[in-house]
DNA sequence: CATTTTACTTGTCAAATGACAAGTAAAATG
DNA sequence: CATTTTACTTGTCATTTGACAAGTAAAATG
């Protein structure tokens, strides 16, 4: 019972803090204004997670069990390995759902991207951390998937994906004030899934 | 003479502010931080720009001369109105030459994706501003360039672009450490300028 | 039921922040 | 050359920051 409850306030404060720095930054963001999204004491947080780094940690592990959840990759991947039992066309019509499914992540969780991007004054520990527990891992099972692409572009197609993927999702105001579409609708989503399926998975002739 | 030195000062400032702003977030820099990376004293930046504020104005509007001065868009958009005298050979190549310019610009000021994707406890008067400003008029001229896209498409591929050319160049440590491959390097550039010159117009057969 | 553990709040602190007032020296002015 | 203007520095201020110590009430324990 105790337990439990402790369980859900960390979990509060964890989903309150990942939102807060995907949106201000890790630097910018304060512990008194997590404490208040999350609808606790910022005295809290400290009990919680003793310093401000400790809980940037936790938020970005929730994000990539998010993440890992959500794609299905090793799923894919599994497909990926059976390729003898699968036409071309089946394979490509695998692989844009895979760039359907990220499309959708990023539609849903705007964070991945910003909390990429976020560099913070002592940035090197928390990026080497990033990057080695839950970045490689998840770009060898996206490689997998993407099995027929060269293996020097690869590093190309990836981060043009993400980029292409995201960007649209994380400035959805200047977006719409810019050019009249709400990336926030459902029809918004799908048809940028679907464009970028086909760009990158273009229909063979 | 006073003058002169009082621009070189301002610009000095200026440039400053641009990069740490990009590097750190609206927020998350001090302007004392700002000032030491422009070798000035802190009281300075008060003294030319009144507010924190206006100085990220500045930095904006120092960013966007650069970029309207790199890319050229007048120029590519005055060969688009020719389209009669063109083959379709020669404007897929223009159009790539375009994202060409992109990428490359992307390379050489990474600064460019992460001001745009600045949120700041402020943000709204700061994105109003700039996308009235900046942001439609560059998609404009942009758009007059890739004129065969079916306008229903072009939201999609202007920020598929964005963030394709963008990112890479946005987390070059991270890129680094997680597929070996140096995006600040020119050969990796141009690699990834043209991989997406023909992602985004394909090869005719 | 008496005691201990623990999830959480409140209050406080030194350090850092943006702004600004007061001062300075050198260039411009007339 | 005397005076004013101005580009710039230094020092200071109220406010905010992350951290933490002390306290509380309720649940767990035995």
């Amino acid at each position: 019972m105790r337990k439990a409850q402790r369980d859900a306030t960390r979990t509060q404060i964890v989903k309150a803090a990942l939102s807060c720095i995907a949106e201000r930054g890790y630097d910018a963001v304060t512990t008194r204004y997590i404490a208040s999204v999350a609808d606790v004491s910022q005295g809290l947080l400290t009990y919680h997670f003793k310093t401000k780094e400790i809980l940037w940690r936790a938020a970005a592990e929730h994000l990539f069990e998010i993440l890992d959840e959500s794609l299905g990759l090793d799923i894919l991947e599994f497909n990926a390995h059976d390729a003898k039992k699968q036409t071309v066309a089946e394979r490509d019509e695998m692989q844009r759902d895979c760039i359907r499914r990220i499309v959708r992540f990023h539609a849903k969780h705007p964070e991945l991207l910003r909390f990429m991007l976020q560099k913070g004054s002592d940035n090197d520990s928390r990026t080497e951390w990033l990057v080695d527990t839950h970045i490689k891992p998840s770009l060898k099972q996206f490689s997998t998937v993407m099995s027929h692409i060269p293996e020097k572009d690869l590093p190309h197609m990836l981060y043009a994906l993400s980029g292409a993927s995201g960007i649209i999702f994380s400035v959805p105001d200047e977006c719409e004030r810019a050019t009249g579409m709400n990336p926030r609708l459902t029809s918004a989503i799908e048809r940028h899934a679907d464009y970028l399926a086909y760009l990158f998975i273009p229909e063979r002739n």
